[in-house]
RNA sequence: GGGCACGUAGCUCAGUGGGAGAGCGCUCGCUUCACACGCGAGAGGUCGGUGGUUCGAAACCACCCGUGCCCACCA
């Protein structure tokens, strides 16, 4: 026995918390995870990683996203290997995203900690700060990814603030700007106190809230008054008009009048405005242009004057009048109402449900209000983005995500692109100190091109989404026409979660289409939200959060990424550690099986010391014994199910899938089933049965290999024969996908093989119903067809001594008992011990089941119109069935 | 308000037109010479409800009840 089978035989589990950081090692030291920029990306594989934040560490969701696509990687790595010369590349694009918000609150927030304000340090030092920060910090996921498992292209890692890409977010701003979809806009925003910065439609989040209602008198001028609803009475102060519905009788001729503003004095118009609903409240509505977006519609429309009362810091402003100014917008809203009680303006209160606007980002509530700001027209980039999914060109998976995406693109607004950050692409915007002007350029002027002036960059940063939504080309070189574009552009699959279809998704589809004239991907997989135990959300902050990394520690990699893949499904699941248990339980199994088939293999050889031995064995097995055919015959369906199941981005069947083979299949009936093979092969070498065992044991790890990665890889150490040309760097990972050539579907085996199952079992349970211990051989006569080549299993794994000699006696002894099985009966003879009368209630039942099944078949044979209108097919079955549960119930 | 899902064994989920399944948990038995993270055998289900389509429904349709998510500018 070779030294490293000496060490296998004591390893009785597979412990991968010793063999993954091992197994990792080998494969970031082999380049195996390279692509080289070779070919075209029809002919290659690639997948742009969901770029993770620098900030983060790895949650549930990359934890999966990562096992989905490094499943997908591996698959089409493996099928890559041996398929032409050269072989084509598979690339799995790695990088990290600057993520501008998220980022610098967490360096203020440590900064803080040391006592430090940002402004304090200036832009450009706190910039640096940031930058050191990342250095230090930012690589936690990348390291935690490769724990995983992850086969990412390690060599090239991308960043979306790294100079070429830069380079590239520049580009695209200036040519956006030229060609008029970018503008700067005095426009009403959603803005985030917290961050003090603009931030997007996306980034709110509506929560249901409940609130008061306030219904608040204004006087008219010249008598009478108008009674108006809010939720916000702070922002009457900011009011410019009262309006009505211009179709409503009962206002028609408040219209053109005065209203006095309480509080204040200002003289508001009453205008009216289609906006309004005569049906909602009192129909008259108050118009605060400067902090409500439909209000500010309508101030466009009328030409309102705009008053700001809130300011940026979410305190009040000056123009809210000296005894409001300063106070936060909390505040104030008790002080008016106090106020307006006063001067007994408050008509009515009632509590109100509404949806309030929050922050995605800081979790402030947003205060909208007119800022000047770059936006984006989407109509244009939208049409052709919408024309690729329509057509099918881009195929979203599952496709009821498809009309969501549809619907929204259609509906699709301006994109707020400036934030009021430090970290982050700046934009490409000058204006001249003298003169004004705005200039947009990728290179900075030193003076004004029309005065000669000084200029200043803008201040603002742009939204991280919007440097994201070049990912998948920018990462590549591009705006350079490079050999990485080339072979790898347009990938083939973005998998990312569904609360970044809008926000990324659907943004890089619409640039790549625009800079490169092609969708950036052919499919997007939409992958699960792995919900805590209990249905909530996995948070840090509800603290239901579950570490990957921690269940890793506990479980190893294959485990967490077996249970997670066999989670996901197209929806929403819970997290399931019983499935991780059963990753680790699988991991553990197939090792077992493979160490012992190996120790075995090794004595089949006859010759201990040879390690070569192995190599010389025949490539393609000559099964010849039924429970070989058989095995092989199962082995091919279960190569083309997980291939095409991966194919189709079925993870969770894949995985269990694989389980069933191995523990099923393979464990428990074909390696039992050959112990007598092997222990007889101890003295005469069967090169047959070793060449068969590791012909499926290397198709099985290998098919296994990229959803268990490690354990399969580990084992291929073992199972490899180094005379394969397709097996880079002796590692799995480089090997080729099974192959089903030379794998026969056989049909008669199967059948044979699920009858001897059928009868091992029912066997099985007639003697634990009689009490039979195992060590416990009973004697019996074997009267049914169809075991010719199983009776020996049968025997074996039934522990019976089957005996010849005529029906109904033996040595003159009549059967004690009789056990129906397919296609006959097994006839038990003498057994002492045995609890005859738990057998015949067991029996009593099995006969009663039987009849029961019979009558209802007949039944069905009986209808009419069973027999005229269903298929022929279904009803020779329903004949077939009857016949045979006859036969059984005969045998009963 | 609009849209999309989901409700199957104690738990988490498969199954989507012809004999109710898996993993875990539970019960019983087993140190059977790979694995006790193991092996064998069991118990456990009016498939949310009602009606319809069909020879036949867990599956298809309608409505109802319950749960979740997304989108949306009614103060």
């Amino acid at each position: 026995m070779s030294e490293r089978l000496q060490e296998l035989e004591d390893r009785t589990r597979f412990d991968p918390a010793e063999a993954e950081p091992r197994v990792l090692a080998r494969w970031l030291d082999s380049g195996l995870f390279h692509a080289a920029p070779e070919g075209t990306a029809e002919q290659n594989y690639s997948i742009a990683i969901p770029p993770p934040n620098i900030t983060g560490s790895l949650h549930m969701g990359h934890a999966l996203n990562g096992s989905i696509q490094d499943t997908l990687i591996r698959y089409h790595r493996m099928s890559a290997a041996g398929s032409g010369s050269p072989a084509p590349q598979t690339k799995w694009i790695l990088g990290t995203d600057h993520a501008g918000i998220a980022t610098q609150a967490q360096v203020e927030k440590s900064l803080r900690k040391q006592g430090i304000d940002r402004h304090e340090l200036g832009r450009e030092e706190f910039t640096r700060r940031v930058w050191e920060w990342r250095e230090h910090y930012g690589h936690t996921i990348v390291e935690q990814f490769k724990r995983l498992g992850a086969s990412c292209d390690y060599e090239e890692e991308r960043f979306t603030l790294d100079e070429d890409y830069h380079r590239a977010v520049v580009q695209v701003f200036v040519e956006l700007y030229e060609q008029g979809c970018i503008y700067r806009d005095r426009y009403i925003v959603n803005w985030d106190p917290g961050t003090r910065s603009a931030i997007s439609d996306l980034e709110v989040e509506e929560r249901e809230e409940t609130d008061t209602l306030y219904s608040i008198r204004y006087d008219l001028e010249g008598g009478g008054s108008v009674t108006i609803a809010t939720v916000r009475p702070e922002t009457l102060l900011a009011d410019t008009a009262v309006a009505v519905n211009p179709h409503d009788e009962r206002y028609r001729d408040l219209v053109g009048r005065t209203a006095v503003l309480p509080l204040v004095g200002r003289h508001l118009p009453v205008i009216a405005d289609e906006y309004v609903k005569s049906d909602f409240g009192t129909g008259q509505l108050k118009v605060t242009p400067a902090h409500d977006p439909n209000d500010f519609e309508i101030g466009r429309r009328h030409e309102l004057d705009q008053v700001s009362v809130v300011g940026e810091d979410g305190h009040m402003t000056a123009e809210a009048g000296e005894r409001f100014a300063g106070l936060t917008v909390a505040a104030a809203q008790k002080a008016v109402v106090q106020a307006l009680r006063e001067e007994g303006r408050i008509v009515a209160e009632e509590p109100y449900r509404h949806s309030v606007p929050y922050s995605h980002r800081s979790g402030r509530r947003i205060e909208p209000l007119i800022s000047l700001q770059w936006f984006m027209r989407m109509d244009e980039l939208a049409a052709p983005a919408i024309e690729v999914v329509r057509s099918g060109a881009v195929r979203i998976v599952p496709d009821n995500h498809r009309r969501v995406y549809l619907e929204w693109m259609e509906n699709i607004r301006p994109w707020c692109l400036s934030r009021q950050l430090w970290w982050g692409h700046r934009l490409p915007v000058y204006y001249c100190e003298v003169c004004g002007e705005t200039h947009v350029a990728a290179e900075a002027p030193e003076r004004c091109p029309s005065c000669g002036g000084d200029v200043r960059q803008d201040e603002d940063v742009l939204d991280t989404w919007f440097s994201s939504a070049l990912w998948p080309f920018a990462t590549l070189g591009w705006p350079k026409d490079t050999p990485e574009l080339r072979a790898f552009y347009p990938t083939n699959v973005l998998s990312t979660a569904r609360d970044i279809l809008f926000l990324w998704v659907a943004r890089m589809i619409m640039m790549g289409l625009r800079f490169t004239g092609r969708p950036p991907f052919q499919e997007v997989y939409i992958h699960s939200v792995i919900q805590a135990p209990d249905g909530r959300r996995m948070s840090k902050s509800l603290g239901t959060g579950i570490d990957p990394v921690h269940e890793i520690d506990k479980h190893g990699a294959d485990a967490v990424r077996f249970g997670l893949l066999a989670m996901s499904s197209s929806q929403d699941v819970r997290y399931s550690a019983e499935k991780v248990q059963q990753g680790q339980a699988l991991a553990n199994k197939l090792f077992n099986a493979t160490r012992f088939a190996l120790l075995r293999i090794d004595d089949l050889n006859g010759n201990p010391a040879r390690p070569g031995e192995l190599a010389s064995l025949p490539r393609t097995p000559t099964a010849s014994t039924v429970e070989d055919r058989w095995i092989l015959s199962r082995l091919r369906q279960v190569i083309a199910d997980t291939a095409a199941r991966i194919e189709s981005y079925d993870f969770s069947h894949a995985a269990l899938g694989l389980y069933d083979f191995v523990y099923a299949e393979l464990c428990d009936w074909y390696l039992e089933i050959v112990k007598p093979r092997l222990a007889a092969a101890t003295q005469t070498p069967d090169l047959e049965l070793a060449a068969t065992l590791l012909y499926i044991l290397r198709a099985t790890v290998a098919l296994a290999h990229p959803i268990i990665p490690f354990v399969t890889e580990e084992l291929w150490s073992y199972l490899r024969d180094g005379q394969d040309p397709d097996d880079r760097e002796g590692l799995l990972a480089g090997a080729r996908w099974p192959s089903v050539e030379g794998l026969k579907m056989d049909a008669d085996a199967e059948i044979e093989m699920t009858r001897l199952i059928e009868a091992v079992t029912i066997l099985r349970g007639w003697r634990n119903s009689v009490g039979a211990r195992p060590g416990l051989i009973v004697a019996a006569r074997l009267r049914a067809e169809g075991y010719e080549s199983t009776g020996g299993a049968l025997a074996r794994l039934g522990r019976l001594e089957l005996q010849d000699g005529d029906a109904g006696q033996i040595d003159g002894e009549a059967p004690i008992a009789s056990v129906a099985i397919p296609g006959g009966t097994l006839e038990v003879l003498a057994a002492d011990g045995l609890d005859l009368a738990a057998a015949e209630q067991r029996r009593a039942a099995a006969y009663a089941k039987l009849e029961g099944e019979i009558a209802r078949v007949q039944g069905k044979l009986a209808n009419a119109g069973f027999v005229e209108k269903a298929p022929a097919d279904v009803v020779a079955g329903e004949r077939e069935k009857l016949e045979r549960l006859q036969g059984e119930l005969e045998a009963l």
